[in-house]
DNA sequence: GGTTTGGCGTGATCTGAATCACGGTAAACG
DNA sequence: CGTTTACCGTGATTCAGATCACGCCAAACC
């Protein structure tokens, strides 16, 4: 079974933990934070859409009963780079950065990840240590199932097998994208640019307004890019002023996206 | 069915079909090339290792039925990026090399692909398109597997699928290796010692003498590490000057390990 | 309400490595 | 067997961006 993770830094407090209890629709509520809080989050709507929906029913229930949930206060970290895979966990809520560093201290940030993401998935499959550190950046939610009960379960259904080979394929190819990006461009003006966009195209309000909000510091961003804090600031101040965005706070509007695009192509 | 595989560029000749065959114990033999031929690939025994071994015999036997293979000159593409998965190439001999380009002609070489390597399989998996473009790189061997037989095998035979997730855990931390050294390191000095070290860890004789082939041009070794061609040149003969290491022709020494992996450290 | 802390803005400086522009060598090719 | 092609070696030049070193502001904290 199912030990409970315990978060190495911070405090938790668990919500529920699915034991041998029959999957049930959210009953969801707001925690002191904001946060949504799911009732047995094993059916947390989200990722469940493509990952573990339409499970056979026994499938479903012997994932509940193997599931744990628990939430985390910002600055908890999951797990480290590095130490030895316990299992995966299910994002609910909230939000989890994904972060590698080097002996003299440099960090790459390889991804935010957001609710429906599994994380450790490649570790815990594959039986070798973490590669990334996932560190909570604002309260959130998670469950987690233990490496062992996990391939267990792997093993005795192989459709949710599939649905995880599915799921690396796209963690992968996202991967993949984030180090096009960083190697194949010359300018940290075109990766900043390749940021915005991708960033617009995933996290703007579904009104199509190009419009959206970066809770990222400067010093985040220049670690996704692979840029000094500096050269943020320098590079979002020329956007600014050749009228390409417009930032207020942490809401940053695209005024030309046109232009911005073209910064891809040469330079 | 599985259709064979059409290369795109260079002549090619069909060596076997699995077709309905069972599996047998590799013949194998010598090409022209000096290439293993390997009659009925399914068979081989590299990645078959972890990959494909001990399934069930309906398994194995349904697998060399959906199995086609062929042989590829130098210079033949299996796929290009950007195309839709057809399926998924099994690397039985030679070696091919997996890379990206931007569209003002850069190139970043993601990997050179051994035997028992499985290419676009996240593709196939995800049934978006290829990611990276395979080029063979010397005359080589491949089966092929057409992504809707690939994915109902995988869907009739939960085990394979979850040989499969293994894999593409494999790949994708191994990609995430390389995206460390081209994010993580400032100068190209690192990534080049980075990338000496990693190359005679694998590639290196087995009786331990630090001493191996590298048979990649400076140019994709540029492209590999995220340099100009010229760097790669100048850092190379600085390294000899230094008794770090020593090249013969495609045969490279390491003189001075140590002294390789302090410049990981700092600088 | 003072003070501490974390993040942003900006100048000055300096250097690693890209780029350009060659020449040399050796294998491939007709 | 000349010639073309592919790679390697090296100098000269240039510049993007890292780094250092500040000051500023606002929120958090006693």
């Amino acid at each position: 079974m199912s030990d409970p993770e315990t978060p190495k830094t911070g405090s938790f407090r668990f919500v529920t933990r699915g034991r041998g209890r029959a999957m049930r629709i959210n009953t969801a509520m707001r925690s002191p934070y904001g946060l949504q809080i799911v009732e047995d989050c094993v059916a947390c709507p989200h990722k469940e859409s493509r990952l573990f929906c339409n499970l056979p029913g026994a499938a479903l229930q012997r994932l509940s009963e193997i599931t744990s949930s628990a939430t985390y206060p910002k600055g908890a970290t999951l797990f480290v780079e590095g130490q030895a895979a316990r299992g995966v966990f299910i994002l609910c809520a909230g939000h989890v950065k994904l972060s590698t560093s080097s002996s003299d201290g440099r960090t790459l940030i390889l991804r935010i990840s957001e609710p429906g993401d599994l994380l450790g998935l490649p570790a815990t499959i594959s039986g070798r240590a973490y590669e990334v550190t996932a560190e909570v950046i604002e309260p959130s939610q998670a469950n987690f199932i233990s490496r062992t009960d996990f391939l267990n379960f792997l093993r005795e259904h192989g459709e949710a097998a599939l649905r995880v080979a599915q799921e690396l394929s796209e963690t992968y190819q996202s991967a993949f994208a984030e180090m096009r990006t960083i190697g194949l461009s010359h300018s940290a003006r075109e990766k900043l640019a390749r940021f915005v966009l991708d960033w617009s195209a995933q996290h703007a309000p579904e009104n199509g307004a190009i419009k959206f909000n970066l809770t990222l510091t400067h010093e985040e961003i220049a670690q996704m890019i692979g840029a000094s804090r500096e050269t943020v600031t320098r590079l979002f101040a020329d956007f600014k002023k050749k009228n390409l965005l417009q930032i207020k706070g942490s809401s940053v509007t695209i005024k030309d996206k046109l232009g911005i695009e073209q910064l891809l192509q040469q330079s």
